[in-house]
RNA sequence: GGAGAGAUGGCAGAGUGGCCGAAUGCGCCGGAUUGCUAAUCCGGUCCACGGGAUAUUUCCGUGGCGAGGGUUCGAAUCCCUCUCUCUCCGCCA
């Protein structure tokens, strides 16, 4: 979320954001809010003042001064108790509302909806096969890479049964992630599938919402993770770190749950969406700053790239529109592979930056010989290999006349 | 799953109703001493929120002893719920 005094100090600001956004937010009632709840503040601690004076006296006073005392203080506990709850109803219609509000756009950030979309560039030749390309369905069906039916009848639609060579391959390129990302400075991690509920919140997700995308356990506060990110961001959460110890590259291995709720269809079509799959997630934490944000965000992009480069697959790089933004990012760039089955750019990779706005509800804050007090963290993260989209990217764009795959070097020496 | 113990500042560790933001030790920062280092001595050393000044330094108040509720004039201390940690037993990839 943003920064209460922040949204009070530049309210016009942040309304025309949300306006950009296609979010709808009362941001005056924001501001009106913050200031009713400065008054509760400031009333309650005086009374908790003279609350504690009085009871200060009440050792040493005689036995008549005591009952006055007591009855005082049995006034005030009243007292006291009432504004609070009065807070508490406050800061709760706060929170609702500034939860609601986004992260503030990056201002080279294309403006708009879906359309919007900038592509930055556009790398690799798109191949041209002197004969019909295949889609992956019809390539891993005839490979026998998977199991689609089987998936259905053990877990519904949406599930699948990865098997022989596509098994090997999921290996492969979770491997060559992780290799890259050791590379590249990050330290390395396995997840949990699991978190807690508030967990997910910290990191802008909102589990059992009429709307969401996530599974959740029943009776418990867990729920499933939609990504690394969850668990990474929430590694962290209420740690007070040094300046000194930043920036923080995680890299994270996970399955990835999601309900995508909505239609069957082209796009649905064998493993493209998917409610399992897993993902080799990128998360940085750096100064609070853009220059130090901005920086790891050209690094975690260019990690994208350079994997996408390895595995020979064309791509283009995308300017995500302030409209398809989601909150937290303050600005987030896509790969879209080509995907000569779909015969279109499809997205296999996301990075955001989401400057402070996670790490101001997850409570990840810094210190630093440069600033007085605490501030809160950047946080980034960025994917580096969602397995599914990249093998279809993979299988489609290195398919052959004879129905064969190849390979690409980078993989080989994990599946041979 | 059963039985028990516990959670206090950066760390260790006192504190069982008011004198406790919290002893003591370690660490850290500044200073003194010193040919240098070590040792020694002196001072300082948490976070958040609200307010007043000054303009970025200082002052006042409030909250924070795992989390959330409760009892009380008053809670680190008593009660309840939750989370986590440890020990023993059982089960187990």
């Amino acid at each position: 979320m943003l920064d209460l005094q922040f949204i009070c100090d530049h309210a016009d600001e942040v309304a025309a954001n949300c306006l950009n956004r296609g979010v709808s937010v009362d941001v005056p009632r924001v501001v009106q809010l913050a200031d009713e709840r400065r008054k509760l503040i400031a009333r309650t601690d005086q009374l908790r003042h003279e609350q504690k004076e009085v009871s200060a006296k009440i050792p040493k006073a005689s036995a008549d001064e005591k009952t006055g005392f007591i009855a005082r203080g049995k006034e005030l506990r009243a007292e006291i108790t009432s504004k609070e709850a009065e807070l508490k109803e406050v800061e709760g219609a706060l929170k609702d509302v500034q939860g609601r509000i986004p992260n503030m756009s990056h201002p080279s950030a294309p403006v708009g909806g879906e359309d919007a979309l900038v592509v930055l560039r556009q790398v690799g030749k798109i191949p041209k096969f002197d004969f019909q390309p295949k889609d992956h369905v019809e390539l891993m069906t005839a490979h026998k890479m998977f199991d689609l039916e089987g998936g259905a009848k053990v877990a519904g639609h949406g599930f699948y049964f990865l098997k022989n060579e596509a098994v090997m391959l999921e290996l492969a390129l979770v491997q060559y992630a992780v290799e890259t990302l050791r590379k590249g400075g990050f330290d390395l991690y396995t997840t949990p599938d699991l978190a807690r509920d508030e967990v997910l919140e910290g990191t802008g997700y909102l589990p059992r919402g009429p709307e969401t995308q996530i599974y959740s356990i029943l009776n418990t506060d867990l729920s499933l993770v939609a990504t690394a990110e969850i668990t990474l961001g929430g590694l962290l959460k209420d740690e007070l770190l040094e300046s000194t110890q930043l920036p923080i590259r995680m890299g994270g291995i996970s399955h990835c749950f999601r309900t995508e709720a909505g239609g069957h269809g082209k796009a649905t079509r064998g493993i493209y969406r998917v409610h399992q799959f897993t993902k080799v997630e990128m998360f940085a934490f750096t100064t609070p700053d853009l220059a130090a944000s901005n920086a790891m965000h050209e690094q975690i992009v260019g990690i994208e790239e350079q994997i996408f480069q390895g595995l020979e697959i064309p791509y283009r790089v995308i300017d995500t529109p302030t409209g398809d933004l989601g909150g937290p990012a303050y600005r987030k760039f896509d790969l879209e592979a080509w995907m000569p089955g779909r015969n279109e750019f499809g997205e296999v990779t996301s990075a955001s930056n989401c400057t402070d706005f996670q790490s101001r509800r997850l409570s990840i804050r810094c210190k630093s010989s440069d600033w007085k007090g605490t501030r809160f963290v950047h946080t980034l993260n960025g994917t580096a290999v969602a397995v599914t989209r990249a093998m279809i990217a993979l299988i489609e764009n290195h398919q052959q006349a004879d129905g064969s795959i190849v390979i690409p070097q980078s993989l080989r020496k994990w599946t041979g």
